[in-house]
DNA sequence: GATGAATGAGCGTTCATTCAT
DNA sequence: AATGAATGAACGCTCATTCAT
């Protein structure tokens, strides 16, 4: 996570590092280790061994352990903005938009249980590494969560999006982060499909119980 | 953070570590080393160094670096259940008590400002190392919540003491994880005293937003 | 430099490699970069990408990193070889003769810069790769000043062929090698024509100095 | 030869590098590999399989490659500007001080055997590690020789100092580099005590002449 | 208590070379 | 003839740890 700072791809052939099975490989044993234990706990011998490929295979086919991170976690961020985009998208009211966005915030987190853990792990992580690409990440989230409901949120404030989107996106984001931990201090496991859904249930009547009291505040206002 | 099995004492002598003037150097350059970089971007000189002592010296008082991470995160564990303890007990309505925790809370953050970034950090890790620390630490909130609550708090479901235990920690611990991040995609500093100031209102407004629907929906359950 | 036992020829075709257009280029190529940095600075990827041709096929003409690097040394050696001899032909007094050597030396190395320092790099690489093509070219050269000065010069002692091979060599050759040091010590760039001709001047000054004391001491040594 | 910048003592104690055992063995060892094989033939395994130590210890003592060849041709240069400093003192005719010098510097070669070759290879070389420790070196060798011998010398043109030093460094120099290419176009071993001793007479002779016309004209055009 | 010296294991990376196609 | 993919060996370097003093 020190050196490169070209993100210029290293990889040039016909076939794309996508469709090449040997580098789908590598991306893939990367994504679960970086998953298990965070980025300075995985070496590419590692990254090498788990993919079943000989450790120079990563650098032909990535070209650093920098760009080969970078590579994984753009995927996640790819699918996440995408996820995000589609569920703030469509209209209905502000009840119904926040249900939908928040359903497909867990459905994300759902189906990338590692996504969680990687991003704490890069934000917890001091180096500047990855931080643009998380930040434009977030940035992209909190735009969407800002226009969204610039009627019901004041600009400034204690109240404003700024701290909604903390809020939220820490309510959903550590409940995945925790769960290792969690499992020890509740009796169930967190990660079941039962928990999983409670928690939603959960989330949602938070989100509502927000919502309602700010249209209330809001309309107590206006009189 | 692999080797170390042991985790005997190394330490043995008449001066417990917390009374020698040198072994309490390496402690404190410990501390601020890992709250600044996070433990695996410091090594044992790096240590050694800020604390103007030998490198052998740190394995002379802490036996390992893992021991000397430890220690450092105990202390830390130490003090935020003292203050947190401290603000539970005492009476008063729900909502005096709960906004007395909160406040707590975010004291002991604000005057702490690396134990957030600290504890996700061992969070996010997965190396099981510290893991029985972090959760004895998070099980007595927990249980301090859940006993302070119980009586608005359901026993199971959705808005039982669980959920509400991980959306608070979230909301409070989040703010300060993200903080850098949070720096390029607002406007103004997060840790400036203003915002905190800010937060520490939305997360009283959101404290309060949740007891007072959970106390009507109770009131109205009864009825 | 480190494998390569074999110097028999890899490259086996009806069109020798001097006439492939893709050998060419890799061959000049190579000659570019080896000059530009020396052997040791030099990889394949280095050579395969200057001549903008696939570093496997490299190997396919020359069977090895050692035998491209002695074709290139080759091609030189034989033309340097041949602009020599052909400037030792023919008669006149020994003034004459010695002037014009001296001029075809250093043409040679006017039009071939690079050619001094391939040729100390190689002496100063002490792993006999190329000794025998450098022995070689150094024996011609040498038998060639020998017979042709054998009037004036003893057989044996100080004053012997030997001695006067190294030390016009070195003249010649050590002022381009030097150059890159000599750019910071002297004033003017040593490479400019005016300084060349200034040298060729001091290299023809110390050969005329040389042979009239020769002839000189040869003449009362008669008498 | 690429990284570190810095030339910052690396090793700090109270016994300094040039008086610890280990040290000096890790020196030698990197001097006569350097010798050996040149800079770039050189793996730091070499070094400390040679010396017989630990190759973190090189690290430990020297910091990096760099520096620990920087400190071999430091020490070279050190005591080769001392040679030559002590040689070029004292009066005497201009014939004495020549021959007085010539002797010196070819004393400093015979028992520096390497040092030839480390200087050749170190011009020949492209990339500007040493460059500067070696333009010092040859800076102070061509002050000496033109502050001495300004006497008999024009400021500019064919046969000033500048091209004076060139060509007797390159004859002193040369031999002890060519050595081991001529041992095989010689019938003579070059480095016998024999054959230094007629290079020497070889110089000498060289030094005369020059000199000798030098100041013969140098009288006509006065006249 | 305190420290300089020493070490084995591991790191990310580059390289010449091979080979199936 | 030409090439993408693959590999084993080596590289310079850092690290936590040990130990004699």
């Amino acid at each position: 996570m020190t050196q490169a700072k070209e993100t210029t791809q290293f990889h040039r052939s016909k076939t794309p590092i996508e469709t090449s099975a040997r580098a789908l490989q590598i991306l893939h044993a990367a994504d679960e280790l970086l998953a298990e234990r965070g980025p300075d706990q995985v070496s590419m011998r590692d990254i090498a061994e788990r993919a079943g490929v000989n450790k120079a295979l990563i650098f032909y086919y990535f070209g650093s352990r920098t760009q080969l991170f970078e590579k994984v976690l753009e995927r996640y961020y790819k699918s996440h903005a995408k996820a995000l985009g589609a569920a703030f998208a469509g209209g209905g009211t502000v009840h119904e938009r926040v249900r939908r966005a928040i359903d497909a915030y867990l459905d994300f987190m759902d189906s990338n249980h590692l996504f969680a853990r990687l991003v704490m792990q890069e934000v917890a992580h001091q180096d500047d590494g990855q931080l643009p690409q998380i930040r434009a990440n977030l940035q992209q989230l909190f735009e969407l969560l800002k226009t969204e409901f610039q009627d019901v949120l004041p600009k400034e404030g204690p109240l404003s999006a700024k701290h909604f989107f903390v809020t939220l996106s820490a309510c959903v984001i550590n409940y995945y982060t925790y769960a290792k931990v969690l499992r020890g201090v509740w009796s169930a496991d967190p990660t079941s499909p039962e928990m999983l859904k409670e928690r939603r249930a959960h989330v949602q009547w938070l989100a509502e119980t927000i919502t309602t009291r700010l249209i209330q505040d809001g309309r107590r206002a206006e009189a």
